[in-house]
DNA sequence: ACAAAAGTGTTGCGTGTACACCCATGT
DNA sequence: ACATGGGTGTACACGCAACACTTTTGT
């Protein structure tokens, strides 16, 4: 790096990076957010998602990616850059911009406990205590983010088990959107979609009667996808 | 701000945060991008889009509202933010991330004259040299996007004159889509939606028999928003 | 007169939506 | 037997896409 570059870079401010995570997971038909307990001043114990600093040498979506793998144990998250939040008086310590990304995971009773060791804990959406700084708007903003997405992509899939009933996979629907869903229709349009493999065993989880489990099918999303589809319910 | 906190941000790593503006335009039928020769090293006399290091006590969005100015000489641009660019070695000079932001604006000669005058230049996107750093990918992903929101919203109106013809707006369309369209069911939709003010003018600049001119209806506009319309055509 | 762009309607098809009943099974 | 959730089919409405000709006027 030469002299130059040194000197005109220095004359500018530097300043904090953060990244937070809405993490949006599906439980028990209801969909959650992962929350925890500040740990640190400003605002130390109260209710706050989940981030960290960026370090120097690594990519803002690497922090994410290292944040969620402390807490939940998990690696192979889906997840998303939402946008970066760049008010001047956002942070009271010193000036921080933060990027937020939201996480799709499946809860599973492993993630639970992992979680519950971190101080993290999984919240219906609607119960979630106020959150620190400007983190509340975040999740507004994930949630309006979540339901577009949703729209145009299956989305929903990431949230579910890898095997699914068609009324589990219609619930996540309704919970994004918070609206009822004509079961007979729903499972018209995400049939005709082929992105669904059909399984012979039975969900007897919710039901007497059972409901088949069905699978996602990559390789024919992918097709989709390229096709232009558009995955409007 | 007491100790404590000074204490524990002072074990973190504080970096450089910029944004860089991917500038539209609409002009002579065709969609534009706003670039400009490097004046700084790194990658100095190379083109570059235009951005700015964010100051420590300014808004993220100020910065780009800022540099559009100094630039462009306007105030009321529209512009959004696309996404930030983290990469750890995306500059090669000192830890920087950018803050992508996308505007649109009506070119107009009094602009013309501004740009040229900060050493700026409208080139046809599919003219542009190549770019520094990430911000060949930051056009691509802006494009993306600016096509998406066109789809949902009359984005479109923001980079044509107050006054416009139905030609002229269905070319616009034509150029962020990179696809023709038929002329009366682009009419016909357009002015399905009430959001078009038919003006008693016309324009007679590209025909001779001439074609009414129309303003855009914020009114109705925004009416159609709440009612949750899709502006798909 | 002719070239060049503006303006105008109709029809078919596909997709979303509304809606009611039977099925399988555990208790 | 009955309660509970799973699974199936039809009819109508609406919006999108395809398509051709007339109008105006400057040269």
């Amino acid at each position: 790096m030469d002299k130059q570059v040194i000197d005109y870079y220095s004359t500018k401010d530097k300043m904090y990076v953060a990244t937070d995570c809405i993490v949006f997971g599906f439980d028990e038909g209801e969909l959650k957010l992962l929350i925890f307990k500040r740990r640190v001043e400003p605002n130390k114990g109260e209710w706050s998602l989940i981030g960290s600093f960026v370090e120097l040498e690594e990519d803002v979506d690497e922090a994410a990616r290292r944040v969620l793998k402390e807490i939940t144990g998990l690696d192979n998250v889906f997840f998303k850059q939402l946008k970066a939040y760049g008010k001047a008086d956002r942070d009271k310590g010193y000036r921080c911009i933060s990027i937020a990304q939201y996480a799709l995971i499946r809860i599973d009773d492993y993630d639970k406990k992992l979680v519950e060791k971190h101080g993290a804990f999984w919240y219906r959406i609607q119960d979630a205590p106020q959150l620190v700084m400007d983190h509340d708007e975040m999740v507004k903003d994930a949630l309006k983010e979540l339901e577009n997405k949703a729209r145009h992509q299956p989305i929903g899939f990431e949230l579910l088990p890898q095997k699914f009933t068609i009324p589990q996979l219609q619930s996540l629907y309704e919970a994004i959107y918070q609206r009822e869903m004509d079961s007979r229709n729903f499972r018209k349009k995400v049939l005709s979609l082929k992105v669904l493999k059909k399984l012979e065993e039975k969900d007897k989880v919710s039901s007497k009667r059972g409901a088949y489990l069905y699978k996602f099918d990559y390789k024919n999303y992918q097709k989709l996808l390229l096709s232009g589809y558009n995955f409007e319910i």
